[in-house]
RNA sequence: GCUGAAGUGGUGGAAUUGGUAGACACGUUGGACUUAAAAUCCAAUGUCCAUUAGGACGUACGGGUUCAAGUCCCGUCUUCAGUACCA
């Protein structure tokens, strides 16, 4: 019987889906452990065999947790609002709602293709209304809250308002905008309720207000930073420019800190904990404010090291800070305003590349050094940045590479303030090893002493305080698109208001078009039925909008984290109880937080620092009980496509007679031909030997080889001249070939089989132009006929459409099997790693399972019977249970598929046919290859699924050895083994070994110095 | 620049605590079966020297520690990913 392996998928698909196998349970005894995947974004090229790397190493850890006693979430969604499906609306007019289910369907087919144990019951899509919902509800109370500092926590706004009513905001101490004014109790009462709405925007967490955004002229949206690769939008890669608007903003910089902290009670990797917290960007310090002589200004800079304060010689804004204008003196303004422009113009990423170029202005304004009280040269500088700190710097030449360098190129002076050491070359950083001198107060003190004292002596002066800085900016909220969730808000003379809770979901109206109106509106300003009616509490046409009782909604929509941020909680309800709650509190309570994610390490700075702040928010109003969503987080690495590379001639150097008529034939032929592989490595060999120049010639003549080179095989050039005098026209004389006589063309991977031996045929109909192609293989033959064979050139890059080297899991699925694609995917390295895919080496997998098979099945059905165990059998088996049960603690997946080979190859061998053997280890493959597990567990006679059997129990006993193969090592050169007892002791070893007649005849006479005795592992003889 | 990860046969990769480097698989070569191909099975396969026995070299490069180093230490180079001229 053989093994028909797409048979028995289909057929096990089936039944899990029937029997809903792989539903959750909210309630139940056995423990909770909720393994999810970053969930995708359906796009319409479906998936590629990359796609499902994470999916199958968390599918196998779902299972195994399973047979492991474990109450398993394991659910699968989809990220459902995105631009490729509005870009797609945009060129064809069909609505983005109709692309996305498309593509899902799609998606689920190629999933459930694969076997994947994903309770579907609970499938989350983030632009269904009923989902989306829910991420309303959640902006909602961002904007109802504010954060309160004291507390290091997120209160209802209405507990500030109480505040303010009582107290003003002169003694609170909160997360705010920098702009706000103080004000008393009485005189909050006596604020209109308009003004009173405008200052508590400041504050709350959910806010709008006017930032600089990078816009996309192009898209007509709004890009984060991360949507942006150098410079150009990732997407289409248009020009992005900086632009001004009111936009939603999360204050997510009021979570910095917590965010920071968080990190060390959660499992990630080094490298996501160490991006995260380069992202937040904490910086300890103080600030200072300098007072600018003769004007009524002060400038406020951010300094990490305050104990330099003495070494302070000039200071530099940013060109667009805003005290330039009102500083310059009439001497320098031509000179700043002409830098100014120049900055303006230069791009940010200009501004970033060149760091080496130093350029500046002199304000011709001084500022007042806060205990010297000398008169310190303002300067503008582009090399400080208006986004970072307060967008000025003090400069402190003597501590500060940039500094340092700004002052040699204008010739300020460089006092040094630093004892013993010396300045003349560069700038000394190093504050570990600083004693500060020429400095007052500070003189003789360490770095830490005297950063201290000069804060203390700071706030003495009321010039300074201690401070600690954050890059982290907080996250613009809004996007210039359609398809996104709307924002349950509208407004009343232009403050936003919230609609109530009870009357959500506001639904994504509908649109004609959707791109951005003529007058620059996002899409949603296209949209007729598109205003609140308060009264009636419905959305209503735009022609009613009175500013009454009916309003203007807001056109923008949430950017693409708004549902990724959340859509964790709301698996762990069960679709019946998902109408009254984003999760029910049981729910919540039962599963907490997920303990596996898996996922790309792209999201390492949005995605995953969003959700681990929206979740903050959550815990601190008391909707869920955790405060980091994520325990445990892999990233899993990209899988690599392998190109396949044909070279083609193509000529400039070719020369002869020309034919009877005038007409030029030369050498027609040759931009038809395509070399192999090794051609190009022998050209390419050649040409370094001889140090040859990438623009020199090789020169072919009819019947002689005349290149003038001495290397080591000229026998391939005389083989090519030949053949390619063969095909040319009888005119030509000489050919000229050069390294750039070779066109690298794409061959789609299909047509390479296992030796990178390409299909001609199928190259040649691939498409027109290679119709006549001609082809020089490996041993020097013109192909016909399968006379020789032609290599391609591999290169490991990523998988794209445009070099063909995309692999669909579909078509390993037909071929392989759904059981040899997890295999496979598993077995190409360690999951984190990015490697390369080649089909290829699948057929070692494919020959695994077939083995399996047949240990199983033979020509006459089942050949497993109850016989004793051997105790090679339980050997084996005991030693597979703990090596795969480590690996997948581990997540070393891949090595726990050669285990699995090597357990079958040794079963084989010892022809096992024990039950007691045979099953085991079908639970122990289970979860790596499901499909084949389920059907030869049911043929052994289980009505169950192999889901629900528990995993072997490893023993100890059976791995237990009298002997070793001790390796005999002289001067730590293994030579030999010797069997010996593992009773014996050092000294009986040493005895054995010493008398033994290879250990004589490798000494050859000499006595040993010493003799190293490790029982059970080694011996090694030195001398 | 900084931070993080990595560098092992023709290829993907093993070696989890310093103890037989190259497991497992692909590919290659030879053989069996077959009219033939596919499939399957058997054997060999780090490099070099040697008919054999065996030997030398070998984990990016240069040093070091150790009876013993892919693994630990110092220095250098290369690749990949992230990033910020961050005061």
């Amino acid at each position: 019987m053989k093994y028909n392996f797409n048979e028995i998928e289909a057929k096990w698909q089936n039944y899990w889906a029937e029997h809903q196998t792989f539903k959750a349970e909210n309630n139940s005894d056995k423990p909770k452990y909720y393994v999810l995947d970053m969930f995708p974004y359906p796009s319409g090229a479906g998936l590629h065999v990359g796609h499902p790397l994470g999916y199958i190493a968390s599918d196998i850890y779902a299972r195994y947790k399973r047979h492991k006693g474990f109450n398993v979430l394991h659910p699968q969604g989809y990220d459902s609002f995105g631009l490729p499906a509005e870009q797609y609306a945009i060129q064809t007019g069909q609505h983005p709602a109709i692309t996305t289910e498309t593509n899902i369907k799609t998606y689920r087919r190629q999933l459930d293709q694969i076997g994947f144990s994903f309770d579907w019951s609970r499938e989350v899509r983030t632009s269904n209304p009923e989902y989306y919902k829910w991420t309303q509800w959640i902006f909602i109370q961002l904007f109802e809250s504010w954060y309160c500092k004291v507390h290091e926590k997120a209160f209802p706004i209405s507990e500030l308002i109480a505040l303010f009513e009582e107290q003003g905001n002169y003694t609170l101490n909160e997360s705010c905008n920098e702009s706000v004014d103080l004000f008393s109790a009485e005189e909050w009462n006596s604020y209109s309720s308009e003004k009173q709405q405008e200052i508590l925007l400041n504050y709350r967490l959910a806010y709008l207000a006017e930032t600089e955004v990078n816009w996309c002229p192009a898209l007509g949206t709004v890009l984060a930073n991360d949507e942006i690769v150098n410079g150009v939008s990732e997407r289409g890669g248009h020009p992005v420019i900086r632009k001004k608007m009111t936009q939603w903003s999360m204050r997510i910089s009021a979570y910095a800190e917590r965010l920071l902290q968080g990190l060390d009670t959660i499992d990630w990797t080094d490298s996501l904990k160490e991006s995260q917290r380069n992202w937040i960007g904490k910086s300890v310090g103080a600030s200072v404010s300098f007072n600018v002589n003769d004007h009524d200004e002060v400038i406020e800079v951010f300094t990490t090291r305050p104990d330099t304060i003495f070494g302070v010689s000039f200071m530099t804004l940013a060109p667009e800070h805003d005290l330039v204008s009102k500083i310059t003196t009439e001497d320098q303004k031509a000179e700043v305003d002409a830098y100014i422009e120049a900055t303006a113009k230069r791009s940010e990423r200009d501004r970033m590349a060149d760091v080496k170029t130093i350029s500046g202005v002199f304000t011709g304004a001084y500022a007042e050094h806060p205990f010297t009280k000398e008169p310190i040269p303002i300067w503008i500088g582009d090399y400080v940045l208006a986004g970072y700190g307060t967008g000025a710097v003090m400069s402190v030449p003597c501590g500060d590479q940039r500094d340092y360098d700004f002052a040699k190129h204008f010739n300020i002076p460089i006092p040094n303030i630093f004892e013993g050491v010396d300045i003349s070359e560069e700038a000394f950083g190093d504050k570990d090893n600083t004693i500060i001198a020429n400095s007052d107060f500070l003189n003789g003190m360490n770095y830490k002493k005297a950063t201290k004292r000069a804060i203390y002596e700071l706030e003495q002066l009321g010039q300074g305080e201690g401070k600690t800085n954050y890059r982290l900016r907080d996250a613009v909220f809004s996007r210039q698109r359609y398809w996104g969730e709307p924002f349950p808000v509208y407004y009343v003379n232009g403050m936003p208001q919230m609609i109530e809770q009870k009357h959500l979901p506001i639904l994504l109206p509908e649109v004609e078009k959707y791109l951005p109106t003529e007058e620059g509106e996002p899409p949603l300003g296209r949209a007729d039925v598109w205003a609140w009616d308060k009264k009636n509490n419905k959305v209503v046409s735009n022609e009613l909008i009175d500013n009454e009782n009916v309003f203007p909604l807001e056109l923008n929509t949430m950017p693409g984290w708004a549902g990724s941020s959340w859509y964790f909680f709301r698996y762990m309800e069960e679709v019946a109880n998902r109408d009254g709650a984003f999760a029910t509190e049981d729910a919540l309570k039962y599963w907490e937080n997920v303990d596996l994610y898996i996922g790309g390490s792209e999201h390492a700075t949005g995605h995953l620092l969003y959700s681990r702040f929206w979740v903050k928010f959550m815990h601190d109003r008391g909707f869920v009980g955790v405060d980091e969503p994520f325990k445990k987080l892999i990233n899993q690495g990209m899988i690599l496509g392998t190109s396949a590379i044909v070279y083609r001639l193509s000529f400039y150097g070719c020369q002869g007679q020309r034919n009877k008529y005038g007409k030029d034939t030369v050498g027609d032929n040759l931009n038809k031909v395509f070399l192999s592989s090794k051609y190009i490595d022998e050209i390419e060999r050649i040409f370094s030997e001889n140090k040859l120049d990438k623009e020199f010639r090789l020169t072919l003549r009819r019947s002689k080889l005349n290149n003038g080179l001495s290397h080591s095989n000229t026998n391939i050039l005389n083989n090519l001249s030949d053949l390619l005098f063969s095909i040319t026209t009888e005119n030509t004389t000489q050919i000229s070939i050069g390294m750039n006589s070779f066109q690298n063309l794409y061959s789609d991977v299909s047509f390479i089989n296992a030796s990178d031996e390409l299909d001609i045929e199928a190259f040649k109909n691939w498409r027109e132009e290679f119709n006549d192609a001609i082809f020089i293989g490996e041993n020097g033959e013109i192909i016909e006929n399968n006379n020789d064979v032609y290599k391609v050139g591999r290169e490991v890059e990523k998988m794209s459409k445009s070099k063909y080297n995309v692999v669909n899991p579909d078509s390993i699925c037909e071929q392989y099997g759904a059981d040899s694609l997890r295999l496979y995917e598993m077995f190409l390295g360690p999951l984190e790693q990015a490697k390369p895919w080649n089909t290829a080496g699948i057929t070692g997998v494919h020959g695994f399972l077939k083995k399996l098979w047949k240990l199983f099945v033979d020509d006459n059905g089942l050949k497993v019977n109850d016989v004793e165990p051997t105790k090679d059998n339980l050997k084996t088996l005991h030693k597979t249970i703990k090596k795969v049960e480590e690996d997948i603690e581990n997540f070393s997946f891949n090595t726990s598929v050669s285990t699995f080979m090597i357990a079958v190859n040794e079963l084989t061998a010892q022809k096992c046919t024990s039950k007691a053997i045979l099953e085991p280890l079908l639970v122990l493959i289970s979860p790596y290859a499901p499909h084949i597990a389920e059907e030869l567990w049911n043929r052994l006679g289980n009505d169950q699924s192999i889901s629900t059997a528990p995993f072997p129990k490893f023993e100890e006993k059976h791995l237990v050895e009298s002997s070793k193969n001790y390796p005999i090592s002289f001067n730590g050169k293994m030579r030999f083994t010797i069997e010996l007892s593992l009773d014996l002791s050092k000294e009986d070893i040493e005895k054995a070994v010493m008398a033994h007649e290879k250990t004589i005849a490798q000494l050859d006479g000499r006595t040993p110095k010493k003799v190293i005795i490790v029982p059970g592992k080694i011996v090694n003889i030195v001398g």
